[in-house]
DNA sequence: GTAGGACTTCAAGTGAACTTTATGTCAAGG
DNA sequence: CCTTGACATAAAGTTCACTTGAAGTCCTAC
């Protein structure tokens, strides 16, 4: 079943190899088994890859999906793993909706300006909001 | 006029001083006036320090910025200048909201989710959406 | 005259998530 | 026997928007 080679999963899985290494590296994925040196993978690394993806395109961070992976005791059920990460990223992913919402007002409102300088638009429309990428 | 240094216009905008140094260093800001080597400044570089936090809070990059700034004819109108970045930029932001809202989605359906294992949700449910942000 | 504070420059560091590069090993094919 | 291709490691590079650090200048106050 170990029949893999790390160019075949990242193809399959339609990630690089040198991600699947760092992923390795950083204790994401477990070390594999070796034949003569070289990693061989069984068909699960990829339900494992997926699982990765998954939480990356829901928002999470590498570190995070560390946590949901590794950090809670062995027996704890993947339901009750994703509601205590999702509980806290939900109101995130809210807050950024609404500063994506605003930023998007903002932009409208500026289309329609007739300013004769850049400095006039900026007096006009006050900061979109306090959601800022740069906001503390 | 001339009349504030760089700590104070930094108090005054609400920015660090090496903030407005580095923004000068990639030409954002024009070189400042200098007295005895340090920089003076008047009014309107409140103004300019506006426009471009009013950029960034609409989503532009610092390139973009530069190119709302500098890089239009001279006699370009600002209602132009914004038109040519914002119209690029909507549909971006629309695309963000959008793969925002199926993160959302996706978390709601895994908070009721009871599968017996992580590899298990990561099967039922399909990625949100194809913006992922490692996406090309 | 010296201590303090604000300023100067230039270089390097930060963080996230990888990718790229340099160098080396290994088995298979011609 | 030799080349090719896939694989290995470790370290360094990438992007973005800054921040931090080191070392020095300048003016004011005591």
């Amino acid at each position: 079943m170990q029949n893999f080679g790390i160019g075949e999963i990242a193809r399959l899985a339609g990630v690089a190899t040198s991600t699947i290494r760092y992923y390795e590296g950083i204790g994401l994925l477990p070390p594999s088994k070796r034949v003569s040196g070289k990693r061989r993978y069984g068909a699960t690394i990829l339900e494992k890859l997926r699982v990765i993806r998954m939480a990356q395109r829901a928002g999470f961070s590498i570190a995070e999906i560390h946590t949901l992976l590794h950090e809670f005791p062995a027996n704890t059920p993947p339901s009750s793993r994703w509601q205590t990460l999702a509980t806290n990223k939900i109101p995130e992913i809210d807050a950024q909706i609404q500063h994506l919402q605003k930023m998007k007002w903002l932009l409208e409102q500026t289309l329609a300006c007739q300013c004769a300088t850049l400095e006039a638009c900026a007096g006009e429309n006050d900061a979109p909001c306090d959601n800022s990428p740069s906001a503390p």
